[in-house]
DNA sequence: TATTGTTATACTCTATAACTATA
DNA sequence: TATAGTTATAGAGTATAACAATA
């Protein structure tokens, strides 16, 4: 007997179903690619702290808020994973001159290079695992999780 | 949104800007999710929690193993997961008398209760989300989402 | 001996609360 | 007082290595 086979149809609509795709997919593709971020002998690095290296090498000179708002999370979480990155010998940190409060943000000529090297590692690695799919696929699903992206972090800073 | 400029940047190809689309966008989701998980009073659970609840659910009498199988982490991440669940009454653990050093995992009925209020409002935070995009799109979200999914985990397992 | 699971240990991520320093 | 960061504290996820118990 179908039980109350609630999922599978269509009771909930588009918007719930993707819901719940979301719910179960997402963290196990997140788990993957920490997997792949670390795979390998060269320096390690969480997917957080890649993501810090990212924003900094963008925004160099950027202040902490920045990259908290970057990574979505509060204020001492962005100082530790930072100052981990500090500690390695990654990242810059020094007192802005002209506003003393704040810590101007810039990439070390290593983590330059680390970033350079994991982004490009990271990269290859999942696309290895894409290679077989045909390309119209690809673009469908790159449209896709870009949009979903954009949805759900449209509304994710207003009432943080 | 239009994301027709994909065919543009020709550079790289369909595989590796997918590639670099999860590396970048895949964190911010998990974030978000792990943010619609936690708000409001009721009893706090992570994701890993909830996912290791919801297998438990569809495995009753399963084991350590498949919680740890299904969740992608090593056997001792999955032991303290399911301690943890243990611990607050949500899950029952108790040994195989038929393989003693098995371990046969259910739900208490507290288990099943939270789980399913917890199911109803992650999923429900996260529709509201999605409510005021077009089905067409979502359909188109869910089957992309869903098929990354099944791309990645595919390998995921087998050089684990 | 090979398996299932747990303990021990060590990191990282994360949040809240309290604090420092600056403006 | 208000803002930018840090420290203190606590709990969760994660992995590896070492172990126990069972088959």
């Amino acid at each position: 007997m179908a039980i109350r086979a609630v999922a599978s149809t269509d009771r909930g609509g588009a918007a719930e179903r993707c819901a719940r795709e979301v719910l179960d997919t997402v963290p196990q593709i997140m788990r993957v690619v920490r997997r792949e971020m670390r795979r390998e002998g060269g320096p390690l690095i969480s997917v957080p702290q890649f993501r810090a290296l990212a924003y900094v090498r963008r925004h160099p000179g950027g202040g902490l808020s920045g990259v908290a708002g970057h990574l979505g999370v509060a204020p001492p979480t962005a100082s530790a994973i930072v100052d981990r990155l500090v500690r390695r010998g990654l990242v810059d940190r020094v007192s802005d001159p002209a506003e003393r409060r704040r810590v101007v943000l810039t990439l070390t000529p290593a983590g330059a290079r680390l970033l350079a090297r994991l982004r490009a590692r990271a990269q290859q690695r999942v696309t290895v695992r894409l290679a077989r799919v045909p390309a119209a696929e690809l673009r469908r699903i790159t449209a896709a999780l870009a949009a979903l992206g954009h949805l759900l972090r449209e509304e994710a800073g207003s009432d943080a």
